[in-house]
DNA sequence: TCTTGAACCTCTAGTTACTAGAGATTGTAG
DNA sequence: CTACAATCTCTAGTAACTAGAGGTTCAAGA
């Protein structure tokens, strides 16, 4: 089912049709074809495309960040250069992993503990406190 | 070494100065003790506070969102209630542990690539594309 | 103790990433 | 060939910051 509309799109992405014409103004989302009557029609690539942005967003990348992940997807840098821009978002990716993991653990335990305890004092800030900021005291 | 300035709390969390104070009027943060001449003295759960929305900002979740797991933490939630928050929160950040374990796995993937060979056309977008999204066809 | 410049204060206005609404045009089911 | 839902553009509002103006306070050094 190719060429549909940005009300289909919407609908299947979950994405306001307002976001998505802003998407298409900041060029994160190639320009669609257009009817006679200038309406947007819509394929695949561009649902992909949204799809993409869209979870990009929910990870905490801003859009700067997500062109440029865009980038290194169509092969726009080359050599040392998407070596670089790669190991970046590879560093970045694996540091929002940890800290996920550790949020999920006590976020895990809190289920736990309720479910037959009662009040344990949770622990959902520490797992997020990054203990190298410490100011210099020991 | 408690009892520290805005500019140091800045200093040692990366956090600019107007956003800690934009997260004091939020409520975000306790509102810290005063000087005699009105200036702000923080304190380690201060730090460790902020250290913990910038780190939930990094990772996608929103102010409101932030708030709530406050709320868990701070146990101003009880039973099944909080139960309910936990286990919203736990979901979420278990779905978004896999979209960048995905995405992580891409990026390494471009990264083993570019080292030997040359224009292997990178799936990074293919990575966070939900297929549970895809329009009806087959 | 007194000075003086860096750091702090509040308040207003600008930026990014959306989101809602007004008023006009187009697409399509009946 | 209607009629009305969906689309169009454009302007303005929201959330989450961020920068700057104009004035006050703090603290290191004379």
């Amino acid at each position: 089912m190719q060429n549909f509309s940005i009300g289909k799109l919407s609908e299947q992405t979950g994405c306001k049709i307002p976001t998505i014409r802003y998407y298409e103004d900041e060029g994160l989302i190639q320009q669609p074809y257009r009817t006679e009557g200038n309406q947007r029609r819509y394929n695949r690539e561009h649902l992909k495309r949204l799809s993409f942005i869209m979870h990009s967003r929910e990870l905490g990348f801003t859009l700067d960040e997500i062109r440029e992940l865009i980038g290194l997807s169509n092969n726009e840098h080359v050599g040392h250069d998407a070596d670089l821009i790669a190991e970046k978002h590879f560093q970045s990716v694996e540091r929002k992993i940890a800290r996920l993991q550790s949020l999920s653990k006590e976020l895990r335990n809190m289920l736990d503990a309720c479910s037959h305890a009662e009040t344990d004092r949770c622990k959902v800030i520490e797992a997020l406190f990054d203990h190298s900021l410490c100011l210099n005291e020991h």
